[in-house]
DNA sequence: GTGCCGACTTAGCATGACGAGC
DNA sequence: GCTCGTCATGCTAAGTCGGCAC
């Protein structure tokens, strides 16, 4: 332990230090009146060379805060006219307008600005090896300890006294969704439920009465989680509040670090609750207890000068204090389930995440200038006589143009069983899945990948794509024929290599490069031609901001599918897919009669023609019913109260959907006899609604199984992004939300032109 | 050469916050 | 002003890869 310790209740450490590190340095403040604030003052400038006028443009935003002098992001032309109008109009009043005051910040704010003050490309970096000079935190703010609930669950149908701690883990399984991707799936549930029973037996003692899982009954327990969670939702604002207070008094704690005089978020700060493991897929373990982690397991790392913060459980103390600048990590423990260390690391915003960020991005660019010579090498490799020289050119052109993962070896016993490329089975491919017989080249792979994640996908390696050429689909075909023969189901393609032995073969074309860098390179480029195939239409420059990211997004889904990013859709979504088709089929009704009511309208016979009924009496009703809900939730005092009031408002809201969906089935209705005017009016608006819905059905579905965020994290270079924005003038947070700007703030002040090449690699 | 482990990146799911639309 | 759907974020599992020991 070190000399120091850091006061337990003092939650404006990071502030303090920053303010004692920066004394000397102090700056005007945005509010004028607290000088815990930081104000940037440099203009963050781009690592790729940049005209001043597009920095002053595109300088990344402080977000949230209110600033006279940061400038806006990409306006369009109209909205530049508008803002220039407004600025006139401002002038014009400034002699009589009242003196302008400055928004009060919240502490989240003004820590958000002392973060932002850092650029750190324009830093001098630490010595050579290490990744800081100076390190400080809080460490890990760990959970509150288990206060039981004293609700018993049954064996055999009758109560069963049992102690807090086999309560809790008791109350660990009834927390489960019995309905979820563990319980809900009878294959996995087997898995779960006899790992869970082992651990809990082991909680419960061998002379225990529980002694078969079957008759078990955790129901007693999972309806108090629920009623508990009924609860929580009938908090009242001034409760909100105060919960709100309490876990940013935990995130000023804990929520940052002081990395070489600089504030930085930390990414986890909480330690993780004990509860079940919730491995994915099939995983063999999935269902054990997951121990509570106590201070003396966990490890820190801070500056030796620091001070080591003081461990916030009473009567614990850390488990060991180290001083290692050549790690990122600032606390790390192992967990029971897998026996694997966790850490505690600094957020995606930081600037060791940015560093390395930017570095791979500039990696995989190179690759733009080695990927010619990798290409030829590996064609001419996929004849080599050696069986191993043709797996690894096979290998490579798979990870290359199919972007699987290199796929490492797994213990089954130990982990789900997925495979990356290196690890294909025999019984992962079909040839020729369709018997379609002749010179078919088709192959169909099938498995699970990362997070078992299913895979499935016909090639057909006779086809020009593949081809091009050099035919070199057609010789990856043969070899995967050859390299399956005589094998059983159960034995590996590509028996003869190892990712080791891959990534060395990789590191003879270009320094540095492995097989993950084909993914990052692959997406990188498939975003960049999606996007100009776009640009380079006659009417893209007529397109609205609007239009043009539904472009962007539709590229952004070629390179979730080339990645096999993928999301499974929740049952919230297959019923508003549902609700939408049936909303969308009401209105195709509504048209015909609304055609129907033309025809009557012309022939004279308007006494045929369907009036509304009276809606007043179901919007009234619905109207009470939310307000006595309301005031019931106000009065409400004990558990049970709370939960009436909570039931009273859920019911309440049925019935006002009710109310509307009444509404929406005569919606197409007047009140009287509508002129032909009134009904031609209605109709041309009903073909356009229904147009619209249509379009927006198409993109859920569409977009219902993709999940575009993964690639947009962690695989896309947020240069093209950016550099497109400028281009096409759309406000980039229309395409990177807060947390990305943060993330990619080393990339805000590339050029309009910015283009993902070899170019850009070279200058690096 | 091989296996193991540490360090870090990549990943999907659950949940809460937020904002568009009524 | 309120609600509901969407999106952002937090959480933590599950990969990749480098380095070290044997």
């Amino acid at each position: 332990m070190t000399k120091e310790t850091m006061s337990s209740d003092d939650d404006n450490f990071t502030l303090s230090d920053l303010k004692r590190r920066k004394k000397k340095k102090k700056r005007p403040v945005p509010n004028g009146d607290d000088d815990d604030d930081a104000k940037p003052k440099r203009k963050p400038v781009s690592n790729a060379s940049s005209t001043s006028s597009s920095k002053k443009r595109f300088r990344p935003k402080p977000d949230g805060i209110v600033s006279s002098h940061t400038p806006e992001p990409v306006m369009s032309s109209s909205n530049k006219r508008r803002k220039s109008i407004s600025t006139e109009k401002k002038k014009k009043t400034a002699s009589t307008a009242k003196p302008r005051t400055l928004k009060k910040l919240e502490k989240i704010e003004r820590l958000q600005y002392a973060m932002q003050a850092f650029l750190w490309w324009d830093a001098p970096s630490p010595p050579e090896g290490c990744q800081w000079r100076t390190m400080e935190h809080a460490c890990v703010s760990f959970p509150d300890l288990y206060q039981p609930h004293g609700i018993q669950m049954l064996y055999n149908g009758e109560p069963v006294e049992i102690t807090p701690a086999q309560e809790e883990a008791a109350t660990f399984f009834a927390a489960t969704d019995p309905e979820g991707m563990h319980l809900g799936n009878p294959k996995t549930a087997k898995i779960f439920i006899k790992n869970f029973f082992a651990d809990f037996r082991a909680v419960l003692g061998r002379r225990h009465i529980i002694k078969d899982f079957t008759k078990c009954d955790f129901e007693p327990i999972r309806r108090h989680l629920n009623e508990q969670k009924i609860i929580k939702k009938a908090i009242t604002d001034v409760e909100k509040k105060e919960r709100k207070a309490g876990t940013n008094r935990t995130l000023f704690r804990h929520g940052f670090a002081l990395v070489d005089g600089h504030l930085e978020r930390v990414g986890n700060y909480n330690m993780e609750p004990p509860g079940t493991f919730r491995g994915r897929g099939a995983h063999p373990k999935m269902g054990k207890i997951k121990s509570r982690v106590i201070p003396e397991q966990v490890q820190l790392n801070v500056s030796e000068c620091a001070p080591a913060p003081q461990c916030s459980v009473p009567g614990h103390a850390w488990g060991e204090v180290r001083h290692d600048p050549q790690v990122q990590w600032l606390a790390q423990w192992k967990e029971n389930i897998n026996n694997q260390v966790k850490y505690m690391q600094l957020a995606a915003q930081s600037s060791f995440k940015g560093k390395s960020d930017r570095q791979k991005y500039n990696k995989a660019a190179l690759l733009c200038l080695n990927i010619g010579k990798i290409r030829t090498a590996t064609r001419k490799a996929l004849r080599a006589k050696k069986t191993e020289d043709r797996q690894l050119a096979t290998a490579v052109w798979v990870i290359d143009r199919l972007a699987l993962r290199v796929g490492g070896e797994k213990d089954t016993d130990e982990e789900a069983d997925t495979v990356g490329c290196c690890s294909l089975r025999v019984e992962h491919v079909t040839f020729d899945p369709n018997e379609e017989g002749g010179d078919n080249k088709e192959i169909e792979l099938e498995f699970l990948g990362k997070d078992s994640m299913l895979y499935k996908q016909t090639i057909d390696f006779g086809s020009e794509l593949y081809n091009q050429s050099d035919n070199m689909g057609k010789q990856v075909y043969d070899n995967f024929k050859k390299f399956c023969k005589n094998k059983r189901k159960s034995e590996e393609i590509f028996d003869k290599i190892t990712p080791i032995m891959l990534n060395q073969h990789l590191k003879q074309f270009m320094n540095g490069l492995t097989a993950k860098v084909f993914r990052t390179y692959n997406a990188s480029k498939t975003l960049q031609d999606e996007l100009a195939k776009t640009e380079q239409s006659s009417a893209w420059r007529s397109r609205t901001a609007a239009e043009k990211v539904v472009e962007y997004n539709n590229a952004n889904r070629e390179v979730a599918i080339l990645c096999n990013h993928q999301r499974s859709v929740s049952k919230a979504q297959e019923t508003q897919l549902e609700t939408l088709g049936g909303k969308l089929e009401t209105l195709k009704r509504q048209k015909k009669v609304l055609k129907k009511m033309l025809k009557l309208i012309t022939a004279g016979k308007t006494e045929k023609i369907p009036v509304k009924k009276s809606e007043r009496e179901m919007i009234e009703a619905a109207a009470e019913a939310i307000a006595s809900a309301k005031r019931m939730k106000e009065e409400a005092k004990t558990d049970a109260e709370k939960i009436a009031a909570t039931e009273a408002d859920e019911a309440a809201k049925q019935q006002r959907r009710d109310c509307n969906d009444g509404k929406f089935t005569q919606a197409h209705l007047w009140e009287k006899i509508p002129s032909q005017d009134q009904v031609i009016k209605k109709i041309n608006s009903w073909t356009a609604k229904i147009a619209k819905m249509e379009m927006n059905l198409k993109h859920k579905d569409d977009n219902k199984e993709v999940s575009l965020g993964t690639s947009k994290i962690n695989y896309m270079d947020p240069r093209i992004s950016v550099a497109w924005c400028k281009r096409n003038e759309v406000p980039i947070e229309k395409i990177f939300p807060i947390s990305l700007r943060g993330k990619f703030n080393w990339a805000m002040a590339v050029e309009p032109d910015w283009e993902f090449n070899a170019g850009i690699a070279k200058q690096k």
